[in-house]
RNA sequence: AGCACCGUAGAGUAGCGGUUAACUCGUUGGGCUCAUAACCCAAAGAUCGGCAGGUUCGAAUCCGCCCGGUGCUACCA
């Protein structure tokens, strides 16, 4: 059977895209893993599909709801809503200055998000995908708040332990509800009354729509392995109800009468946040409302999402599962773009922890370039991947600055020096020529390929092969040379290569937008027209002849100095400090557990048997040990020497003269030690018949001296 | 505990059924000197976590078991 080639090329048939990423959650800045896991890919793709003309557009926003906005709203003691717009304007202008281009970034608090959630609901209700259920649920009297399951501890009723949340007990791992704890209390004020208060709630019914479902699941079987499988985990194992409501008072109330007190679940809301704030963009900026329908209720407009690898239940099963259920002519996602974890030296991003780096941070540090281009090489596409100063440190001074910056520098200087700073028409093409032309046909079928695919590692390595072919192309040409003898080759290779940055320039543009501009603007364009540049300019050698460049400014990207890497790593924690010897030290106990499980369970491993070397040895002379009791010394031929001494403890059982000549299994390997002034190099193999007899072991048939024994 | 994903040269990552296991850095040797001590070439280095396991003409790649790492387990988002 002929595997199936998993490819996305297909979407890009469709007339119309909407790429979403993940919604950030409202509360407090986000890490780089965040970025990488969603946000920065997406960004990357739009820009892509843009560079190849497609009709495109790039939605997302914060995701305001929840308890954990209201708790912090709180702690910062501001008004849930103004404190969620504050925190929509800094989440904002960090991802504005990491160049997220997004259409539209909204927030799912907004009017039309509440108007776009109810309407599904409604629908969802009266398609008959809706029931009610009552249940009990905790309810903290001086805050005045239920309280979610994890924002009850109490002492556990299996096993006493005290610190028991109120869906799991750590202590004892079993799964609880938090009506179970005894003494319950809220975390947020453990003072606080609690009552036990029974509520009415809404559940979609998912089990009613399990078959839906997974038709549409089915239907795409060119998801990545991780998406699928996932979905599939969850279509197996059968769906639950599940309950969409909860008893806040931050969120999108229920368009029904007599639920005041209850609001939608931030899962039940966010996800139709990628529908409303399209609607907003379209009617608040394009101000055309057909736009929206044109996007989201059309066959011809393909859905991509992004999302780290925790999201994915929620885009590929709930979600979908009210988006078919309310039946709105919704599209749902063509593909489910996941991400792995993006670890930070070797450890998690953690947040409590102030572990690892967050996205404001990072910009005061270093340009965004820096991070995208990092970021994207090393995204966490099929398996975790780690973060490291090191690695950040190598990848900013060799691939940007050593190979890109640096071919950029060799061909402005040149063009000022020799020739006025106008770019030169290229005369001749020679076989270095053809050879560079050949490399951008393949970084270019590369690079759209791996692209279509929505990878993001193979295309910035595409592009890096090219930098190295350029440099290459540059090297051998030696037009530092030739300028003296043949100035007109000179010339054709300094207009080649500065056609090979501009066509650098335009493939870099979805991945460091900003470096781009600065390559464009030196090559004497205006540094925006990048971004409006097809990539059918890319192979146009001959555009630049006679442009005239302006002054070279300053280097595209500076290096970044072992002292600095050094310092970051101390103000931000690196392997090299506690995690190491936390590991180590793990390391030994894990070794101490093996080995006193071996001992248990009376096993060696076949390993720990292999290091025993058996072999054969015949008998030469024996004689009696003049200081020792029990010891006869044995002569042995081994099958290399003639003269192999072992001390064996078998005086007892044998008299020397039947033991001459016969051929007996010894230990090869181990380590010779004196007894009682003689050395004895290895030991004869004997068993215990009783205590007054043994029996030598011996090879059953007539055997050479230092055969093996396995 | 169950489930999912992962385990490839010193480091970070590709490859996921087929000739010499790829790339970047690092290491060693050489070349060049226009350029930011940058660039180019070459070499060494991995029996692809383990199996005295299975499928196959053939396995890093598929299946099974074991070991190790990480995550998820539906009311944190």
């Amino acid at each position: 059977m002929t595997k199936q080639k998993k490819s996305s090329t297909k979407i890009l048939e469709e007339e119309r895209i909407i790429v979403t990423s993940a919604l950030p959650y409202i509360n407090g800045v986000k890490h780089l893993g965040n970025l990488i896991g969603s946000l920065l890919p997406a960004d990357v793709y739009t820009r892509y599909l843009k560079l190849i003309g497609k009709d495109v557009i790039y939605i997302c926003g914060t995701d305001d709801h929840g308890t954990p906005a209201e708790i912090s709203a709180l702690e910062a003691k501001k008004p849930v809503d103004k404190y969620c717009n504050e925190m929509y304007e800094v989440q904002k202008e960090i991802y504005d200055k990491f160049g997220l281009n997004f259409d539209y970034f909204g927030k799912t608090s907004h009017k039309d998000n509440h108007k776009v959630t109810q309407e599904i609901f409604l629908a969802l209700h009266k398609n008959g995908y809706i029931s009610e259920k009552t249940s009990e649920q905790l309810y903290s009297v001086d805050e005045d708040r239920y309280l979610p399951d994890r924002y009850v501890i109490g002492t556990c009723p299996k096993c006493d332990y005290d610190q028991a949340r109120g869906d799991q007990c750590e202590a004892c791992t079993s799964l609880l509800s938090p009506i179970e704890l005894k003494s319950p209390k809220s975390i947020t004020n453990e003072n606080s009354k609690i009552e036990i208060k029974k509520v009415k709630h809404f559940y979609i019914n998912l089990p009613k729509l399990q078959n839906k479902i997974e038709e549409w699941v089915e239907s795409h079987t060119e998801w990545p392995n991780t998406t699928l499988s996932i979905a599939r985990k969850w279509l197996k194992e059968g769906l639950r109800e599940r309950a969409i409501t909860r008893n806040l008072k931050w969120g999108i109330d229920v368009p029904l009468e007599g639920y005041d007190d209850l609001v939608f679940y931030v899962w039940f809301d966010a996800p139709n946040g990628y529908i409303s704030m399209t609607k907003t963009w379209a009617e608040t900026i394009k101000k055309d409302k057909s736009l929206f329908d044109k996007y989201w209720k059309s066959d011809s407009t393909k859905l991509i999402q992004f999302m780290g690898i925790d999201n994915v239940p929620f885009h590929t099963v709930t979600w979908p599962g009210s988006l078919i259920g309310s039946d709105l002519g919704y599209i749902a996602a063509s593909s489910v773009k996941s991400f792995q974890w993006l670890t930070y030296e070797k450890g998690k991003f953690s947040t409590s922890q102030n572990r690892g780096i967050f996205t404001d941070t990072a910009l005061e540090l270093f340009p965004a370039d820096y991070w995208r281009y990092y970021l994207l090489l090393i995204a966490p596409e099929r398996q975790d991947t780690d973060f490291l100063w090191d690695g950040f440190q190598n990848v900013v001074n060799n691939d940007l600055n050593n190979l890109l910056g640096n071919l950029l520098n060799r061909c402005i200087t040149f063009t000022h020096r020799h020739n006025n700073g106008i770019i030169p028409k290229v005369k001749a093409i020679g076989d270095k020529e053809k050879e560079l032309y050949i490399a951008l046909d393949e970084c270019l079928v590369e690079y759209q390929a791996t692209f279509n695919d929505i990878e993001f590692q193979k295309p910035v390595r595409a592009l890096r092969k090219f930098w190295q072919a350029s440099n290459k192309y540059f090297q051998e040409k030696q037009p530092w040379k030739a300028i003296i003898d043949n100035p007109d080759d000179a010339l054709d290779t300094i207009g080649t290569t500065a056609h090979a940055l501009r066509s650098i320039a335009i493939l870099f543009a979805p991945i460091a937008p900003f470096t781009s501009e600065k390559i464009y603007e030196a090559l004497g364009y205006k540094s925006k027209s990048v971004h409006r540049t097809n990539i059918s300019q890319v192979v146009n050698w001959n555009v630049l002849g006679g442009r005239e460049i302006p002054e070279f400014k300053s280097n595209l990207f500076s290096k970044i100095k072992d002292k600095e890497i050094k310092k970051l790593k101390e103000r931000f924690g690196s392997v090299e400090s506690k995690q190491v010897k936390k590991k180590e030290k793990k390391d030994k106990k894990k070794e101490a557990k093996k080995i006193k499980k071996q001992e248990k369970d009376g096993y060696i491993q076949y390993d720990d048997f292999a290091k025993i070397k058996l072999i054969t040895a015949k008998i030469l002379n024996v004689e009696e040990h003049p200081k020792a009791d029990k010891l006869l010394v044995l002569t042995l031929d081994d099958g290399k020497r003639k003269d192999r001494t072992v001390c064996a403890g078998i005086k007892e059982f044998y008299n020397p003269d039947e033991l001459k000549g016969r051929t007996v299994i010894i230990v090869d390997n181990l380590k010779p030690r004196k007894l009682r002034g003689i050395m004895s190099e290895g030991m004869v193999l004997a068993c215990d018949i009783d205590e007054k007899s043994i029996a030598l072991l011996q090879p059953d048939k007539k055997t050479d001296a230092g055969l093996e024994v396995h």
